[in-house]
DNA sequence: TTGTATGCGTTATCAC
DNA sequence: GTGATAACGCATACAA
């Protein structure tokens, strides 16, 4: 890599580096402008490109941001939250530096210290799913905000899907079909705080239909996946009373219902009408019948978080926000919705 | 943030910033074992962490890597290639800059050229599919390597997916089973390598079990999805002397073959066996029946890609690998092959 | 309007 | 063994 510096572009068009430098930075109004063109003609001529390093050390910004995950990079569900920090990131000529953690403490402490070398301008806190963190004093200052997570602390604002309402919206839409034994099919506990707010909207949702208070199945074997919710499923779905729609915490535990529904000879949505949630890539579209669910707004969530940061750091004019940020989940309406039969 | 520089420790245990300088970076075997100590401790208790802009500066190394790719981040499937790059530079104190460029030319300019304004110390090409990439001397110099991308670059090493060494086995797999009539459903043409190379495996087992040149269907209706795949299928299927088992391009399309056996009432495998490629995450393994397939070696392409840049960089010992390796994707045997009827 | 000079925090080359 | 000191490339206060 040829390596043309300042003073190179400088020379080459008989000016001094704060000349050029000056012209670059888009401070030319006080430059004639037929040496901002000489300057500019010189440095693409060369091909000049700054030294984000030495900009660093003079300017103490080093246009970065430092993520730090637990397993946001692992799973790939959570993908368009990447996407969204990073393209309001790019726009505003920041980068990021993504750090995965799997959650675990040392990790976590080793990561942000990492990160704090580089001097990163800003921290954002990235969770595979919404949950509370706590990560201290261990930013020290710099300036951080949490996404898909909420913070104590009052400096940090944060960005969550609004999983209350979205599970009222998803409740409600089976209680508009007709259905009145709506079952909810919850998640074990863990440090999720999706869990309670949608087990919430649920049972507000219920009530406020003079529906009681519902019938709440927690799988109980192991890890949450679809096989646990299967079979909690079988138990729930195994009787002549059962409910004639559930609400799955999320779309994999939907598939767990699915696959019960087939073991019992149940037909979706005719016996039974099944809203899950979070519109898993290539699995919500792809059941049969394709799942009625609720989408967690990861993408916007990701913007959010980038823009509020780039907002504290002065990148980006206007008020930075505070607190906690409640993002809307949009239904995406398929076919496993119907009206109960009879 | 508390800013300790050198000069801070160099000052609280009374010695120079050279010899703080030598001590911390391990060169401390001309050091005085107390001197060592005295200035580890001091480091230690101002939190000392060192200016990583100004390192850069003086060493020409940023012990950072630019990733570009196309839609890796967007699409979540081979999150696990991320974690696996992510993985090992970090192991060696390397961090990544990840950036999306939807495979837009200009974007891709953009990228490498922001990339190389921060000195990155070399470049990972990331693709999301096997397929060749162009890009020309953007790197100037700057050590390259291809993640499930080729180059004509002799002096890029790439690591990509044994397509077809993995379609021989998935269809092998077939013959074994005892299948005679196997059909393949591939991939419109597109700029994708696989494409080509597992329909030559396909190919070349059948003609090495005698079983003719085979049947090969390609989806026709724009957008690659489970629904034209779908669509296909079921011409490929309607018909009294259909084949008895399918091997697909892809999981996703193996969707498609699955909701077309339910439209025409055959059962998977009694009447039809499917075998797909990609073991996309929460897809093959939550179809019904789960979806025997071959894994897509994300993580370990990420690693050794990660591996082959660092040791290019001398910053793991060894031999640099050159030219193309193609890793060996594994079969994961499920649910949805068995022998035909009859 | 433009040039000179200084310092950002490190590393590395010398002396001592 | 350890300490001055000179770069690294850039931005900026100040001088001209």
């Amino acid at each position: 890599m040829v390596r043309v510096r300042l003073k190179d572009v400088a020379a080459a068009c008989g000016v001094s580096t704060a000349t050029v430098s000056l012209v670059l930075n888009e401070a030319s109004d006080r430059i004639t402008p037929e040496t901002v063109a000489r300057v500019r003609a010189a440095a693409a001529e060369l091909g000049y490109t700054p030294n984000t390093a030495a900009r660093s050390l003079r300017t103490r910004r080093t246009q970065t941001i430092g993520v730090v995950t637990d397993t946001v990079l692992t799973a790939g569900s959570a993908s368009a939250m990447v996407q969204g920090t990073q393209d309001v990131a790019w726009r505003h000529d920041h980068l990021l530096f993504w750090l995965g953690t799997q959650n675990e403490p040392p990790l976590v402490d080793r990561a942000v210290r990492a990160l704090a070398a580089r001097q990163v301008d800003g921290f954002i806190f990235a969770a595979m799913y919404h949950r509370a963190l706590d990560f201290g004093d261990l930013t020290r200052g710099v300036p951080t905000v949490g996404l898909d997570a909420v913070s104590d602390d009052a400096d940090v604002p944060c960005f969550v899907p609004d999983d209350f309402a979205a599970a009222r919206a998803a409740v409600q839409l089976l209680v508009d079909a007709g259905h009145r034994r709506i079952a909810h099919l919850s998640e074990p506990t863990g440090d999720g705080l999706a869990r309670q707010l949608r087990l919430d909207g649920y049972r507000t949702t219920l009530a406020g239909a003079g529906l009681g208070p519902g019938q709440v199945v927690v799988p109980q074997w192991g890890h949450f996946g679809s096989k646990a919710a299967e079979l909690a499923s079988v138990e729930l779905l195994d009787s002549p009373d059962r409910p004639t729609a559930v609400f799955a915490f999320n779309d994999i535990a939907a598939i767990g219902v699915y696959h019960a529904a087939r073991r019992l000879g149940l037909s979706i949505p005719d016996d039974l009408s099944v809203v899950g949630f979070d519109d898993y890539e290539n699995v919500a579209s792809e059941l049969y019948p394709a799942l009625t669910t609720m989408a967690l707004p990861h993408r916007t969530m990701g913007q959010l978080a980038a823009t509020a940061l780039l907002t504290r750091l002065g990148v980006i004019d206007g008020p930075a926000p505070t607190g906690v940020t409640r993002v809307e989940c949009p239904p995406v309406i398929r076919e496993s919705v119907a009206p109960p039969r009879g």
